[in-house]
DNA sequence: TCGTAACGTTACACAGTGTAACGGATGCAG
DNA sequence: CTGCATCCGTTACACTGTGTAACGTTACGA
């Protein structure tokens, strides 16, 4: 397992997300709160280093890209939550999430549905 | 929102759930590896002082337990993950869950039918 | 050849963490 | 009543991670 994320990390990763592909000072202009180019670039080294972005060099230019969607990342921090809080069952966290108004049940039962149908119409290809 | 939780406070809060209501002593005898009591107690104090746990004094011996279930830290666990990875969206979650095989369709809709009844149940109570 | 643009290296202070020694209070056995 | 054992808090310290940035380096374009 890739180590933890600070928060400034984060918050990088969240813009690389959205934007696609980036460069150091294209990321730093968006920044909530101003930064040094070279703070910026030590985040993104240590972002590279912990396995969540990739670069590719054009012209002595640094372009960084996320590795992973952040859905796969989600469904990861979600099965560790899975394994330290719920020992493990995925039914013990749906049914904390319904309990915990995180989830509400009609949606439940729409998602499941439709999931249902996606998975069909997909194994049909 | 509560402060995060390291490591060895990770572990220490589970061991409480597992057993309900402990002294420093009683689990300190039961870490996976040793450590001196004073080191117990400071991590408890360091838990308490974070929230996740309480204490109650019988005859100068401190009992700890934890304030919330496992699935509510797990509930809002998962929250912070759906602000943060999917866009604040849960059904962008449990399909990110589906293709990656955190959970399985089957399982989904078999739950959901299950959660709907109790659901049911429990309102006409 | 020289400035500019990009980058990496190095640095540092501050917070959190794991780990524990110590010393104070208090109850129980003599 | 006195001293030992039991529990607890305080204090401490080294180590790591984090935010933040100054500075040195290299290569291209004018």
């Amino acid at each position: 397992m890739r180590r933890e994320l600070s928060e400034l990390e984060k918050t990088l990763l969240d813009l690389i997300w959205r934007k696609g592909e980036v460069t150091a000072d294209t990321l730093r202009v968006s920044l909530p709160r101003p930064l040094k180019d070279s703070t910026v670039r030590t985040v993104l080294r240590r972002l590279e280093e912990k396995g969540y972005v990739q670069h590719r060099v054009d012209a002595r230019t640094y372009y960084y890209k996320a590795v992973d969607a952040p859905e796969q990342l989600a469904a990861q921090a979600v099965r560790q939550i899975i394994d330290r809080f719920c020992r493990g069952s995925v039914e013990q966290l749906l049914v904390g999430l319904v309990d915990n108004d995180v989830l509400d049940e009609a949606q439940l039962k729409r998602l499941a549905d439709k999931i249902a149908r996606e998975k069909e119409k997909g194994e049909g290809r």
